[in-house]
DNA sequence: CCGAAAGCTGTAGTGTCTAGAGCTTTAGAT
DNA sequence: ATCTAAAGCTCTAGACACTACAGCTTTCGG
């Protein structure tokens, strides 16, 4: 059972690479990691190959790279050498929403500290700030939403 | 067609609320929005109550509540005064998943970066440094992924 | 009273899994 | 060789919060 063996089941991948064996079964439905060979009784059987490739497809998915540009970025690992400029544009991409998407959570904390803060939760003291927030947008400071 | 007419067909109310009509409907169907008066050829007309409380869950949409949260929060602004504890603690909760959907983007804006500057997408220059970045999670510096 | 715009219901699709039913295979112990 | 429990299989449906369509009916201005 050490990471030494030539050929795994679905759930020592899973284990191996902390995906779950739904989710590992799914990939292969929509093309992301390659049918595996299957076993006389038609159980999936993992290479090391496969074990890798999913490592890669579980770290850019942590990233937060969708399916689709996780299908293309392993298209361009596939064709060796060139085609780098498109990985650095997915990955510029990405990050620029990623950046977006901070600063509309940021905006966003502000407003919900602001809210949840001016009622304390005492029960007779309010009536109820947070409820009244919500009612009347015209008290946020927001500019775009 | 001013704001102070008394009764209104869906798409006024959309046009008002900046809520798609079929989001409405959506709404209606899932149980935050009562089901409002129908005209006689069976078609929603809308109260400014209605105005109102669809005004309040897409404010409570914009910070990112939940359906079910909203729901809780309209039922809490329904039965009149006490219960405000309850509202405290749901903003109080929400505010804490935003503050950890922040960290967790920051981390990775981090890597991002250091993904994309690796390679600054020159054809021979890598091949390709976010590629490797991605197969071998060992490169990062993060903990908890 | 005509025709275009807006409305209606109901169904299916989006993306990324997750969960379950109901069955078969495998691996280890006896 | 046989038994059994764990793990695997396929297929379907569900989760979230909508969105989009097909095919029909109502409304309203001219």
């Amino acid at each position: 059972m050490n990471g030494l063996e030539r050929v795994m089941p679905i759930g020592a991948l899973a284990e191996r690479t902390g995906v779950k064996v739904e989710t590992i079964r799914y990939y292969e439905q929509v093309g992301l990691l390659p049918p595996p060979e299957r076993s006389e009784g038609n159980q999936r059987r993992y290479s090391r190959r496969h074990a890798e490739r999913l490592a890669f497809i579980k770290h850019a998915r942590d990233l937060g790279f969708a399916v689709d540009n996780i299908r293309t970025l392993l298209r361009l690992s596939d064709t060796s050498g060139i085609a780098c400029d498109e990985a650095h544009a997915i990955s510029v991409a990405h990050l620029e929403e990623v950046r977006d998407k901070i600063a509309r959570l940021r905006s966003l904390e502000k407003e919900l500290e602001r809210i949840a803060t001016t009622c304390h939760g005492g029960v007779a003291a309010c009536d109820c700030a947070i409820i009244e927030a919500l009612a009347d947008h015209g008290q946020c400071n927001h500019a775009h939403h």
